[in-house]
DNA sequence: TTGAAAGCGATACCAC
DNA sequence: GTGGTATCGCTTTCAA
């Protein structure tokens, strides 16, 4: 235990036992290469000076190999864990993970201008990277990319050339879009996390909503503009507010911009779970009857909001995951890009109703 | 973008610019040390060469910094998403370290004896560990102080050697337990996550509850022991049922070990708010009015807590969090051994009352 | 079985 | 500013 002097290398273990370094090594690595007397002097040598097996980082390098994947978000990492969506997909990349030994690295990664974001990219110590949220233009894409491990997306990628695995956005919102279109709603809101950048809130113009950089979120806009006006709602009545940053409470308190006007939306469609949570707890506040006052749907159906018996469409997030480690881990070797789309689906719960007169 | 051929390095780069690799090193390390218009030809023919900058490998290597810290613990890797309180304290690690540039590696482990639990913490590339939820006897808690890099626990730990930041279990469980007691309580039971080993769901004998390796387990039992003894509740009445594992749909079903029974307990005491929901789910079910008919009372004081009302006890998870992450980050050059007992607080809502005649 | 030698890819120090 | 040189700590042929 000599915690004095000089760390002790796998060098010095092998001077100690009078073996060579190759010895030494086989003894962690391959126990089937030398007999198990030797190994375990070997290992007691170790132990008496403090050297606890071979060097990670010394063996990843010689390896070729880090026993990680990266996790990239654009979002602070601590949003990472706050949101209950991105919390079920994670869950679904670390279940393939750690079924292998494999260490989940999550990156920071500050919004493009927002301090160093290539730094944490450049050092990260990994075998593939898994991107998250990270918006088209983004600087340390390209420098993701150009590290040339395996790469998989989630976002609907401006670049076919990265796999991709995700849902049909546009498609999926439309179902929510239909079905407050079919209840007979035609005063509607929709409320956002933000479409011009994080921490602005409020009500969004058409030009911002379609210059948002989030492909899921113009995704969802398009699939709400899609089934909206296919029921003759003008979409620029539509009025679309964002709260500024994915959270609940934002988003209650964003909700005052449709609830507290003369002309109150009969419906809310909000593109997050998390939102539409916000959004009730607003309508509640007002003493709304939620279902026949007024309609909220969400996305994603996160666990609470079956709790909240809240219309929602449903994404498979843990599945999404799973997919996502499982290309990483296992990159096919096809030529062609995997490009998956999971199904999707309307879930119908207590916070959706007719349109009152 | 050659991307046939050995793949790039700084030497491949340094050649095809005529300069020394220690210049391309600066290049990208230290921009001060050579002129700009040099730099820039060296970051094109990098980027012709299709070369992304230095390996985060071998950089590590060399530099002696690995720019991520290791989070270990023995529940599934997916279960640290699963829970709330585990989240919380997530968020506050990620916190301090997303300021500092710093990654998180999230460290699958095996509980002892279910695989291979050491292979992972000693191929993890990181300058410090967190340990979290490390039963007492775990096999890899020795490899992890043996790798001699910073260490910190969140458990209460048998080695008064291992900086440790928690809070105090035992006073704060009694909290709950006084408080119940108070309310003239005298029939109660406890849910736990699990004593024996996980997924073992049922009833716990007294032996069982004192040989749980989880030293915050023991804790919190003990503390409402001394609060229930102190008020003359025998210990040995009052029914300690395992959930199985720490899940609010499991807990609602190992309810039925003492809500579906003859002398139904009048309060209830759990070991996590997430058990506690869970309990109030079962209540739900069975018509109780929870406050009234029965009492129940968890413990961390998850965001979810406060929604359902729930009596608690409040710890500062998020500032757990921050505080390991800063004693991992910047190691106090102090001999003395870090031991921080964070404040907590018994928060009453409306699922406890007085016990029905 | 064991050992010697050749890297893995980069950075730090030190003269020039 | 720049370019050698040593080294970081280990794994891996390949021959003995």
């Amino acid at each position: 235990m000599d915690s004095r002097g000089k760390r002790a290398t796998l060098q010095t273990v092998a001077d100690a036992v009078g073996v060579s370094r190759t010895t030494v090594s086989n003894a962690y690595g391959r126990p089937d290469q030398l007999n198990k007397d030797l190994r375990e002097r070997i290992f007691e040598a170790a132990r008496r000076l403090g050297y606890s097996g071979p060097d990670a980082t010394a063996r990843s390098l010689r390896r070729g190999r880090a026993g990680a994947i990266g996790l990239v978000f654009t979002e602070t990492l601590s949003y990472a864990f706050a949101d209950p969506y991105s919390v079920g997909f994670l869950r679904g990349v670390a279940e393939v993970a750690e079924a292998s030994g494999t260490g989940l690295l999550l990156i920071p990664m500050p919004p493009a201008g927002g301090g160093d974001s290539e730094t944490a990219v450049r050092n990260a110590v990994v075998d593939g990277f898994c991107l998250y949220c990270v918006p088209k233009g983004h600087p340390a894409k390209e420098l993701i990319r150009a590290r040339g491990l395996p790469l998989v997306t989630t976002d609907e990628s401006d670049d076919p050339s990265i796999p991709y695995v995700g849902i049909d956005e546009r498609a999926s919102a439309r179902l929510a879009g239909e079905h407050i279109a079919r209840l007979g709603h035609r005063r509607v809101a929709v409320m956002v996390d933000h479409v011009v950048g994080p921490g602005v809130s409020g009500p969004a113009s058409l030009d911002e909503q379609l210059a948002s950089d989030c492909a899921d979120l113009r995704g969802r806009l398009a699939g709400y503009r899609d089934a909206l006006e296919e029921a003759g709602v003008d979409w620029s009545s539509v009025r679309v507010v964002a709260a500024g940053r994915n959270s609940r409470s934002a988003s209650a308190s964003a909700a005052a911009h449709f609830l507290d006007v003369a002309e109150r939306p009969t419906a809310v469609l909000a593109i997050g779970d998390v939102l539409a949570l916000g959004v009730l707890d607003a309508c509640e506040q007002r003493g709304l009857a939620v279902g026949r006052d007024i309609s909220v749907a969400g996305f994603d159906d996160v666990p609470e909001a079956g709790r909240a018996r809240l219309t929602t469409v449903r994404q498979p997030m843990g599945e999404k995951g799973r997919l996502a480690g499982r290309l990483l881990l296992e990159p096919p070797e096809e030529e062609k890009v995997p490009r998956i789309k999971l199904p999707t689906e309307l879930v119908v719960r207590a916070t959706t109703g007719p349109a009152p007169h």
